[in-house]
DNA sequence: TACTATTAGACCATTTTGGTCGAATGGTAG
DNA sequence: CTACCATTCGACCAAAATGGTCTAATAGTA
């Protein structure tokens, strides 16, 4: 029943954070559509900061499995980047309001923050890595510094992040992501 | 300059209302977003709730409007009965935040809201009265009381857009809307 | 120069918010 | 049945946020 409860929480609490983002998402909000007292809520977390930070942990997770399963249904290095690429950017769409951190809470929050993010940069760095490997093995790509070109192309990823994805832009992703 | 200043409050506001709803929104908000004082905007604007109402009273004009046009692209009757749907309920989905109006300022909001609203409900009413006329006229339709077929389905179409619309659901519109 | 329109910073009263506490409830092992 | 611990929540608090006002400064202009 434990896990359980938390669980609810965690659910109601992802759809409301990404939805408004953390500083618009209230306690009471969370526990009055989780039909609970807003003490049940810290009952389970000690304080809103965590219950976001879990979620982003666990958003992020999420992000990672999704790339691995686009990638692992791909056969050629350049299906799996394009597969990368395509999941990452089309998944990070709504996640955005996660990463908008606002201006207040920067100093408190971020150091844990980053170190969420960070974590999970290194997982993609891994990934890419693998993915270039390959295709530079069967002779598709030409990298001569895999480690330097992924950090690259994942720095570069990250980057679009904000003028693009997240200005919400309507757009054509797979188009743009091929182009 | 005048209205110029007051075109962009609105501008701004509107895109956070249809964000964030109107109790997420605070006047603060559209005013940093602005990048004028909070004082600014009480100058052009006597309340955050008539922002609200303009917000509101404008978008459902412009909705119309492209109700208005995309069956005037429409030959037959079947065409623009289709358009007319197709264009309201797209159209609607960013605009349900307008209409999430919060528990608490139900009893003072409301009324004017339902005005505006009742308007609107109004010109969708004749729109699709004419649609039906013609339909019928051209021997298409089969419908006995115009008026009556009319009111029933403008009501089915505002009534769907609580559990279908406003849930996020993901869907085909187009494919639903033709099954 | 004098007058009006416009702007915003400081301010205020009220509400909202994150977070706490103690008391009530409920299950359960002995 | 009892004693105990886990769970829940209403009431509460201090601090922050919010809608709205007032006044003084600035900018334009006749």
């Amino acid at each position: 029943m434990r896990e359980d409860k938390k669980e609810i929480i965690l659910q109601i609490a992802r759809r409301l954070f990404t939805r408004y983002g953390l500083k618009k998402t209230s306690v009471d909000d969370i526990a009055s559509e989780a039909k609970i007292g807003k003490a049940t809520i810290y009952y389970y977390f000690k304080s809103k900061q965590e219950i976001f930070k879990t979620v982003v942990d666990r958003e992020l997770a999420i992000l990672k499995d999704a790339i691995r399963e686009a990638i692992s249904k791909e056969d050629s290095p350049e299906g799996k980047l394009r597969a990368f690429i395509l999941t990452r950017i089309s998944r990070m769409h709504e996640l955005v309001n996660l990463y908008r951190v606002t201006k207040d809470i920067v100093t408190e929050l971020l150091p844990d923050l980053e170190k969420i993010r960070k974590s999970h940069f290194t997982e993609e760095l891994n990934i890419l890595k693998e993915i270039l490997s390959e295709g530079v093995k069967k002779g598709i790509f030409k990298v001569k510094r895999i480690e330097l070109t992924s950090l690259a192309m994942v720095s570069v990823l990250k980057g679009l992040e904000y003028p693009w994805v997240l200005e919400g832009k309507p757009l054509d992703i797979e188009k743009s992501v091929d182009a």
